[in-house]
DNA sequence: ACTTTTTTTGAATACGTATTCATTAAGCAT
DNA sequence: ATGCTTAATGAATACGTATTCAAAAAAAGT
């Protein structure tokens, strides 16, 4: 590269940043007040506050956050940790908390790792930039994680996955009783075998799912599943249901743990000459939004994603800015779409 | 509210952190060799950093990143603004840059509207937390924004996207050559009737593959060519080739101005009776993970995108760190991936 | 042993803001 | 006018770190 042709190095030195007292010089006042204009909360009379902002203006000045931060002992960054941004279904979540945050001035600090120690590393860096909270999506780490948040009075809210000890607040689909009810109306159809294709075993989600499915099963004496952990992929459901079908022909109904694995499920099955629903049916969860392209018209559980975000985000702004330590836990219904991957077998 | 009811206010206050100071009483040296030895630059004896290592980790002692960057005058965090989260290709795109950056110790400010305006009052805030750098991404304002960040001496660089005077670093496909090689491929194959369905005519995406698709069509005089801007999105691809296909039934060939709208043109095409590669050719453009599934098996061209994203960090983190200032311009090639959508008509 | 050079160390200061406290100006009733 | 209450203001200080500068300690050279 052309380093060799040495410019006198033209910023870098001179990038002189504004500061409050600059502002205050030209409009005549005290640094006091100027912070005062800018904090918002106090009382300035209105003449200085003309004053102030037109020699802001003329500065083009902006507060450092750096600084506020540090006298305030509050940022106004919130972390969000997630697992799986390419997952069609966290990608909507990500933007949703974008904008709901984002309205009200906060900025967000984006963590994603399907690896556990990446996360705990970089949670330790939120901890130095002391984020005002964060929010933990459905990621590994969540009890050991909140649990430092915590220690630091950091506010921390779960979605989508709890933890045992209810120490966190947390908001989340109830997945147990809406896998009791997908179950329920594949019994009522007259589906005979079933296979479910899960995401890994140790995650509340995937457990509550299974655990309330196979409750089902059991209840209507049905003894034919067969359960698939696998991940939360398009090509984990596609290799499980490809093995699944290609061992045991008589399977009448998939089930997959989330909508991509159901994708995955549907592609598989169709690549080995099976139709969709007349062969097998298949049922996802998420509702997200490629399930209702017509190529797959997916039948699915909606989770209720403007209101679980909605109210992730009352939670954590009310624990940040009220201080209000008491965790609280929202758990939502969600109700199944209907479309065309499952069909009666009576 | 219920202030009279006074408690003593159980944390909040009590949520102490602890100083390098404290850490600094406890090891028995000063805060300056404390501070040395978090910084990490300069030398400490192997004995002291000893007894301060053991302080620090009795205390779980973090530095305040604020203070930190306040006097440094540096940030580790990065701004990334995005346009369509939701696009698959950038979420693909957000977690390469995420893994890529945090391995180096920087933190992601993470930004995504389709509304320029919400944008520009972000970027501002981005500008008060005196973010090290920041990565645009196919965003809308690349220009006037980038000039914003130049003159506040932020490093930036654009991804997917570039601005005329070319006074910020960019990244991106030629987009320009890779449509004349796409119009060539379906014309010698035998194409007599196109449609391209375009993503919003103001970006410079949009722009290069037309400019490129017209180009060769024109050389090769073919007239019958319609296009239809419209936004990068399914529900776009979908309408648009609708609307096209009923009105013309003679179009043998659709090009999406990227993959998310060639997925919706198949499913408008099949829906329609219609099937491909047989009665109509679709081509596609990025090469995402849906594209390959096999339901789609979308023809298309694939953006280096390991390439695009390693060379826009490397350009990123050489601004900042030796303080670049000459702007730099990658334009990567790409290549057509052929797959079941498009078949020869000669 | 005593210089001379090099490495470590601590005191002091700066970064840019918010906030307390005391002071001054303004507003208002008499 | 006078006193009295309220609002507006500035000086001073704190937040927690990095860094300069001078002093002290250690190492090296003779």
């Amino acid at each position: 590269m052309s380093n060799s042709t040495n410019q006198p190095k033209p910023d870098a030195k001179t990038k002189k940043n504004y500061t409050s007292e600059d502002v205050a010089a030209i409009a005549g006042v005290s640094q006091s007040t100027v912070s005062r204009v800018f904090a918002g909360n106090t009382n300035v009379s209105e003449k200085k506050r003309k004053k102030i902002l037109a020699a802001a203006a003329k500065l083009d000045y902006k507060p450092n956050a750096h600084a506020r931060s540090l006298i305030t002992r509050k940022s106004m960054m919130i972390g969000i940790v997630m697992r799986n941004i390419r997952n069609p279904f966290y990608s909507a979540v990500l933007e949703i908390f974008h904008n709901r945050l984002s309205a009200k001035g906060y900025h967000l600090i984006f963590i994603n790792s399907e690896n556990e120690e990446i996360q705990e590393s970089e949670i330790n860096r939120l901890l130095e930039y002391n984020v005002a909270g964060v929010i933990i999506t459905d990621a590994l780490l969540s009890s050991s994680a909140s649990q430092k948040f915590k220690r630091y009075g950091i506010s921390v809210v779960l979605f989508n996955r709890y933890t045992e000890n209810l120490e966190s607040s947390a908001v989340f689909c109830d997945n147990y009783m809406a896998a009791k009810q997908i179950a329920t109306y594949l019994v009522e159809l007259g589906h005979k075998s079933f296979a479910f294709i899960s995401g890994p075993l140790d995650t509340s989600t995937t457990i509550d799912r299974l655990r309330g499915f196979k409750e089902v099963l059991a209840e209507r004496k049905i003894k034919d599943l067969t359960i698939e952990p696998g991940h939360y992929t398009f090509e984990s459901g596609f290799r499980s249901a490809q093995e699944l079908l290609t061992k045991n022909k008589h399977i009448d109904c998939i089930i997959g743990g989330n909508d991509i694995i159901a994708l995955g499920v549907m592609d598989a099955v169709r690549v080995l000459g099976l139709r969709i629903p007349e062969d097998v049916s298949v049922v996802g969860f998420d509702n997200i939004r490629m399930s209702e392209w017509p190529s797959y018209a997916l039948t699915t559980w909606e989770q209720p994603l403007e209101e679980m975000t909605t109210s992730t985000v009352e939670l954590l702004l009310k624990e940040i800015e009220e201080g209000n330590t008491s965790s609280q836990v929202f758990m939502m219904k969600g109700h199944l779409v209907v479309r065309n991957t499952v069909r009666s077998r009576k």
